[in-house]
DNA sequence: ACTCTTATCGCAAGTAGCCGCAATAGCGTC
DNA sequence: GACGCTATTGCGGCTACTTGCGATAAGAGT
């Protein structure tokens, strides 16, 4: 099924803006800030609100098809669902970000289900930290 | 007093506006956001701005008094560094929040620096997801 | 094609937190 | 106890969102 289908399976609609949400994520495929999403989709149509991005980006997520994760403090990223899932390490002195397989962080998902009965989210928030660089720098 | 001296002799000045920051956290002791801290101060002492508190919760982060960890979402929350450290999980239904010890995360602290490098601070952010109550009603 | 319900939009105002700046006030030194 | 250097403060304004509201327009039904 198409997504235009989908969306209005699910009672919601699909507008023009949210189209452009959608190809935008698309486009960038990989860590966008909704900030930029609203930059871009305002050079071609100056006329769409940031908060129309956002809800948007929430509807989105809401209906499965956009997750995001949280970088160092206070900046989020969206991205496609559909898209690689991974764990992210964020340096807190250099800000270097680096990627891991889903699979690193599976053995503690895997004890925090047996042990809590809590299905964590590990790909959510980055792990924050110091990197291989800065601390050999700075000890 | 001794945190006095430790912060004059790192080059920064003991001020009212810090000491009733810091007595706020001993207070509380446990998971305070800046805007509960500097509400407090407030009534007490209503000429105090509000971003003093930010800037003061940061001094005191710098000097290793204080600590801050990110909740769900946009919510971050302060505490002593003394205080026992620990893990957080929080359900991102229904907002409960589950303290677990740190040894629970080690293993994988441990992994990431043996293959990374990378030494993760597993508690500055709560493991976000769904809790063994939600979970059961949702599925 | 036209109607009608209501999801969604643009706008303006609100929120937590951050930052630059001129005024203020710790505190080491005399 | 006064002096002077400069860390810190209060303020106003900014960032990254969020929210309320009246207007607009999807899209299901006819």
């Amino acid at each position: 099924m198409e997504i235009d289908e989908r969306v209005r399976a699910s009672g919601r609609r699909m507008t023009v803006q949210r189209r452009l949400v959608l190809e935008a994520l698309e486009r960038a495929k990989h860590h966008i800030t909704a900030e930029e999403i609203a930059a871009r989709i305002r050079r071609q149509h100056p006329q769409i609100d940031p908060s129309t991005v956002y809800r948007n980006l929430e509807a989105l997520e809401a209906l499965g098809y956009v997750t995001h994760t949280h970088f160092e403090d206070r900046v989020t990223r969206w991205h496609l669902a559909a898209s690689q899932r991974h764990g992210h390490l964020v340096c807190r002195q250099c800000g270097a970000e680096l990627e891991v397989p889903m699979t690193l962080l599976e053995p503690l998902a895997r004890r925090l289900r047996a042990e809590h009965g809590f299905i964590a989210d590990l790909a959510h928030s980055a792990v924050v930290g110091v990197c291989r660089e800065c601390a050999s720098v700075s000890s």
